[in-house]
RNA sequence: UGGGGAAUCGUUCAAUGGUAGGACAACGGACUCUGACUCCGUUUAUAUAGGUUCGAAUCCUGUUUCCCCAGCCA
């Protein structure tokens, strides 16, 4: 694991670069970018793109841009743009001076546009939308030119800049490259590199009333940039042509590369933004930052770790199959990091009053307990301990099985920590006959050392004192979807998952939980890994989020159990 | 249907003409004051049919399947 973390990664991006740099084809040169549209918050997906581009920055001591791709004013906003820069920052990748916005651009592709239209090979069309489409042609039928297709270069001219002095109506014409209306790739059918849009635009307000679209933006943003290596998602490969052949027109010198990868999908959730948009919107989840969304910021307030996100992407690989990773793999790169850094301590999250008969009714000990099992370094705490305690309703049966170590009638478990008890009989409510209460007696040789007899106690179970715990709630997340692949369904909504959520209000946390830092993570011994809420949290009632469950072999044995 | 891509364990990534390997998952077992962690072990793959070659996941030919493209979105 420790290989891992210092060797670098390698895939086919790197071995390209490996070639050009053995054949000094850009002179040594590694610039990259991260180009993000601000209409959304980023999410795993884009965090596989983030550790890739400034990844591989970083490996060949390169540059990475971070640029806002904000060429359709419809939808972006300055908060998405806060919401990403905190996402990367936090993601732990930092690019200097270099926060750029394709907004920043708009005179110079402008100027661009013009002399595309000088050299004859862009115009100014005013078909109308509907007709537009009607010329494209289809995948075997092979589009109609323009009746605008052939205007003089002085018309164009004239035609553009009037588009840009707001004479026009939105629609009323668009600019487009002059490529070949006949092109098996449909992309390179005239497209439209230009048109008009009567929107504000959230940085520039309304000094434009057109703007260019991805396509021609995109590639000569990357070329003013300097970038090299422009990485993108596989739905790009139908437009690299026209990538290639804007920059031949306008660019000398270096020219950007595209290479296009698989995009991440992430199995049980859905990746793509408009679903998400959905989502929130709708308000079947509550915001950008619920917990069970895949978003960057969703993940932060469950509680994953930027250190488990990295080492996700590195784990996932790049490569231009198309995939659907196994969430399990996002867990168990949660549990390996917070295995190793998460504190401990114990909650009960289903409270069973128990009470120790032979213990002093006003006595309190206190047990130095370890704060990590493996790494004495971490310290330990005091957790008190007296005549009245929860454990978990889970942790006793009435008829428990035979490989069953917990208490039930007649048994004896080990109070983590603390003593061993036995079971003396338990209360139950006349009406329902729920057990209530359970009385247990204590072995008060069996403070930090085992049975003086020799006799085995083989269940553990966590506790907290009455007296002295926290009333906590907490949530517990389930995947979001209760199918594999709901990105693939039309009506991905039907497949949500109704036990997604489950917030727990009667909870019982140890005492020194009460002063848990917001957002930071512990280890519930033998539950899982929960995360104080950083936003619902308060010292009167603290919140923890579970982050993932620890595995748990006893659930798959009781479960086959049962079949 | 035209064009562009991709096919290797259940999932994913490698193997760049020379022993098909890793991770996750699954399944056994050991250990354990967390049924956690850790450790040990096991199962499972080159889409398909031909060809070239001493030797093919890799090269060639055909076939099949999957993904992307007909936004004035990115």
């Amino acid at each position: 694991m420790t290989e891992n973390t210092t060797s670098n990664p390698s895939d086919f991006i790197r071995d390209i670069i490996d070639d050009d740099l053995k054949t000094n084809k850009n002179d040594g040169k590694v610039a990259t970018r991260f180009p993000p549209e601000p209409n959304g918050y980023i999410h795993i997906g884009h965090a596989k793109s983030v550790c890739l581009n400034f990844g591989i920055a970083r490996q060949y001591q390169g540059t990475c841009n971070l640029r806002l791709d904000d060429t359709d004013p419809a939808g972006e906003s300055m908060e998405y743009v806060e919401s990403i820069i905190n996402d990367i920052r936090w993601l732990g990748f930092d690019w200097e001076d270099r926060l750029f916005y394709a907004s920043d651009y708009f005179e110079k592709l402008y100027q661009f546009a013009v002399e595309l239209i000088k050299s004859g090979n862009a115009y100014v069309c005013s078909l109308s939308p509907d007709e537009i489409r009607e010329y494209r042609g289809t995948f075997t039928e092979p589009g109609k030119e323009s009746p605008y297709r052939n205007r003089s270069v002085e018309e164009n001219l004239d035609l553009f800049q009037r588009m840009r002095a707001g004479e026009f109506a939105d629609g009323a014409h668009v600019l487009r490259a002059r490529i070949d209306m006949a092109s098996p790739n449909i992309v390179m059918r005239d497209p439209i590199i230009y048109r008009i849009k009567r929107e504000p635009h959230y940085r520039t307000g309304n000094k434009w009333v057109i703007y260019p679209m991805y396509d021609f933006a995109h590639c000569l943003s990357d070329a003013l940039e300097g970038i090299v290596y422009s990485i993108c998602t596989l739905e790009f490969e139908n437009n690299r042509p026209l990538y290639d052949w804007i920059v031949e027109k306008l660019i000398t010198g270096l020219r950007p590369r595209q290479i296009e990868f698989a995009r991440l999908n992430l199995s049980y959730t859905v990746l793509s933004k408009r679903r998400l948009i959905e989502l929130v919107e709708k308000k079947y989840v509550h915001g950008w930052d619920d917990p069970r969304m895949p978003t960057v910021s969703g993940m932060r307030r469950r509680g994953y770790t930027p250190e488990a996100i990295k080492n996700f992407c590195a784990q996932i690989g790049v490569a231009k199959n198309d995939n659907l990773i196994d969430v399990a793999l996002l867990e168990y790169c949660v549990r390996e990091d917070l295995n190793e850094n998460a504190p401990r301590a114990m909650c009960v999250l289903r409270p069973l009053r128990v009470i120790i008969d032979n213990y002093p009714e006003n006595q309190v000990e206190y047990f130095e307990c370890a704060n990590h099992p493996q790494k004495p370094d971490m310290g330990m705490r005091e957790v008190p301990f007296s005549r009245e305690l929860y454990i978990e309703r889970d942790d006793f049966m009435e008829a428990p099985p035979k490989k069953y170590h917990r208490l039930g009638p007649g048994r004896e478990v080990r109070l983590r920590n603390a003593y061993v008890i036995k079971f003396e009989s338990m209360v139950k409510d006349a009406k329902t006959g729920e057990v209530t209460e359970l009385h247990c007696t204590y072995d008060p040789q069996t403070r930090n050392a085992p049975p003086a007899d020799g006799r085995k106690v083989p269940g553990v179970i966590h506790w907290v004192s009455a007296q002295h715990c926290a009333p906590a709630e907490i949530r517990l997340y389930d995947r979001l979807f209760g199918i594999e692949d709901p990105g693939s369904e039309e009506d991905f909504l039907h497949y949500l998952n109704p036990h997604s959520l489950e917030t727990l209000t009667t909870c019982y946390a140890e005492q020194s939980l009460k002063n848990a830092k917001p957002g930071s993570q512990f280890q519930f011994e033998r539950l899982g890994y929960f995360c104080t809420d950083a936003r619902d949290s308060t010292a009167e009632k603290p919140v923890f989020n579970r982050v993932v469950p620890l595995r748990d072999s006893w659930a798959k044995i009781a479960g086959n159990d049962k079949k």
